[in-house]
DNA sequence: GCTTGACCCTATAGTTGCTAGAGGGTGCAT
DNA sequence: ATGCACCCTCTAGCAACTATAGGGTCAAGC
């Protein structure tokens, strides 16, 4: 499989499996006479594995860690857990700030659609000092 | 106010302060006979409207969008709306994604501290072709 | 046999929003 | 006069790609 073929069957761009070998989660993979590189079922489903773990927001230092887990099948499964336990507490955190975020947002918009600037809430909200000094 | 005390002030690294600078988002501030950085009430304003825009998760983009906006005071306030409502969206989508994660995520958590890599539930679910072709 | 076009190669620079470092100058107190 | 905290500019680094420049390869069509 040449590089093009395996960026179709993983929906991955050319220059970001590339990357993923210079970055050491792709090992160099074979080169054809005309110094292409060639793929096998193996990298596919490696390659797999990765994308699929950064769907789920795993960095790729997780996904690194993930694949030499992954790799020694004979290993306790505990230290996966805890990869992925303590990536969903990460998750978890950015939805919390996230989410207190749209809540201030909400508060905020759609107050003054007709008013002018000088009297927009989103602008005196972010001008704590100005607008609470302002009339 | 030296740009040291400016940071005390608003919360920021000196360097940010520069940062924002070079970006456009604060002008070249006066300078003192030695060469500092000299700042007034004027910038300390515009500084933490800057901080606070960034809190709410504004891009830097956004915030310069913003500021002008918020220095033409006669304008209509839509435009103000329209780039925070842009943004609330943007949120959302965030917090929906990763919402969407941690459900996937928290399903395939905790099945398997006991066992080997090689039954792991975690690693079968990122591995979906070698996973659903064994057993 | 030769050209066209799609594909591949390497190497480097750009993106966002800072942060950290090198290598120096300023200003005040002791 | 010397120590120290602070300031200056310039450059490089982080994540995780993406894009560009400037080439080489390969199969098909004329």
């Amino acid at each position: 499989m040449k590089i093009g073929e395996l960026a179709r069957a993983t929906d991955t761009k050319v220059e970001t499996i590339r990357y993923y070998e210079g970055a050491g989660l792709l090992a160099p993979p074979a080169r054809t006479d005309g110094n292409y590189r060639s793929y096998g079922t193996d990298e596919l489903l490696r390659l797999s594995f990765i994308r699929r773990a950064r769907d789920l927001g795993f960095s790729l230092d997780e996904v690194r860690e993930l694949l030499a887990l992954a790799d020694d099948r004979d290993q306790p499964c505990g230290a996966v857990d805890a990869v992925a336990s303590s990536h969903l507490a990460t998750i978890e955190r950015k939805i919390a700030d996230l989410s207190q975020m749209r809540d201030e947002l909400a508060r905020v918009i759609g107050g003054c659609r007709l008013g002018k600037v000088g009297d927009c809430k989103i602008i005196q909200t972010l001008e704590p000092l100005r607008g609470a000094s302002r009339r």
